[in-house]
DNA sequence: CGTGGGCCTGTCTA
DNA sequence: ATAGACAGGCCCA
């Protein structure tokens, strides 16, 4: 048990997208994170936890970081503005590389329930069951499991085309016995070339994994609804061509990608990803 | 360098 | 009820 007394909003942090295995029973909620089952809950302002030690919790929260000094960074217009007086609090999480790297090679071109239904699927085959207070839980498949799994395994868990690339970055990384860590220590741009060497890694992937896995909080990934967000709010700080070709198009050309990355990043600065959490959250539920 | 089409499979909507 | 659209993109031609 224990509490914080640094601006938090946990069920904000838990439900912006950023995590997808976190479930909630009655008043707390329970998620594995590498392999421990965490228990958390948030009444009345007040933070608690269990099942973990306070050194975790803090590290896992980012509660270690100054998060008015980051908002403060890039609060630099209305829209931003509302979406931070909105969810203040929503910190981002630091997941386990090797867990967040699977899961948003899974998470392309499909909704956030499939989602958590395919990595449970994948958890309870391949990971380690623990019990806590009477439930089952399932640890993230270590890399060994994933790259020596079947592909008829994988397809079961639902992962469709995925599979292949699940099960090559999987054995590309077993193989050479490949430290996601060390990413961590290189630069924004040479760490995202690095993640995008492996199949199934695209720019939004790799801006999901630097941002929400090695620290990357510069990192901008722009999906369905980021992309949204910009037309809906910021298009007069874009070139006008590519506004105007933008909202013509529904998907994304990878030139478009970068370009829409690059304005984030210099918009908003080095904490752009936090400003992307927050219009993300926000864009999604006030539609 | 840019563009278009296909893709596994749950969910949600009409 | 059941078909059809759509989903936090990526890869290849």
């Amino acid at each position: 048990m224990g509490f914080c007394d640094v601006p938090f909003w946990l069920d904000v942090t838990l439900c912006c997208g950023q995590v997808f295995r976190w479930e909630r029973q009655g008043e707390w909620w329970y998620g594995v994170a590498r392999d421990k089952v965490l228990k958390v809950r948030q009444i009345g302002g007040r933070f608690e936890y269990a099942n973990v030690d306070a050194k975790f919790v803090e590290y896992y929260f980012s509660l270690d970081v100054d998060l008015q000094g980051i908002v403060d960074s890039f609060n630099r217009d209305a829209h931003i503005g509302k979406a931070v007086k909105e969810y203040w609090g929503l910190r981002l999480i630091r997941q386990d590389p090797w867990e967040c790297l699977i899961s948003y090679i899974c998470a392309t071109y499909k909704s956030i329930p499939a989602i958590r239904l395919m990595l449970n699927k994948m958890a309870k085959k391949f990971g380690e069951k623990t019990v806590l207070d009477g439930l089952e839980f399932y640890t993230f498949p270590e890399c060994k499991k994933l790259a020596e799994a079947s592909e008829r395994d994988l397809l079961d868990c639902g992962l469709g085309y995925r599979t292949k690339y699940v099960l090559e970055t999987s054995r590309r990384i077993w193989q050479s016995n490949f430290d996601l860590e060390s990413i961590k220590k290189q630069p924004y741009s040479e760490a995202k070339k690095a993640l995008m060497d492996f199949p199934g890694v695209g720019a939004k992937v790799a801006d999901c994994v630097l941002l929400f896995s090695l620290g990357k909080t510069e990192a901008f990934p722009v999906d369905i609804w980021v992309k949204r967000v910009i037309l809906n709010h910021y298009s007069d700080k874009l070139e006008p061509e590519l506004a105007k070709k933008l909202s013509a198009r529904d998907s994304l050309s990878s030139g478009d990608y970068e370009r829409l990355n690059s304005f984030g990043r210099n918009y908003f600065g080095l904490h752009a990803g936090y400003a992307q959490e927050y219009l993300y959250h926000y864009e999604r539920m006030t539609l």
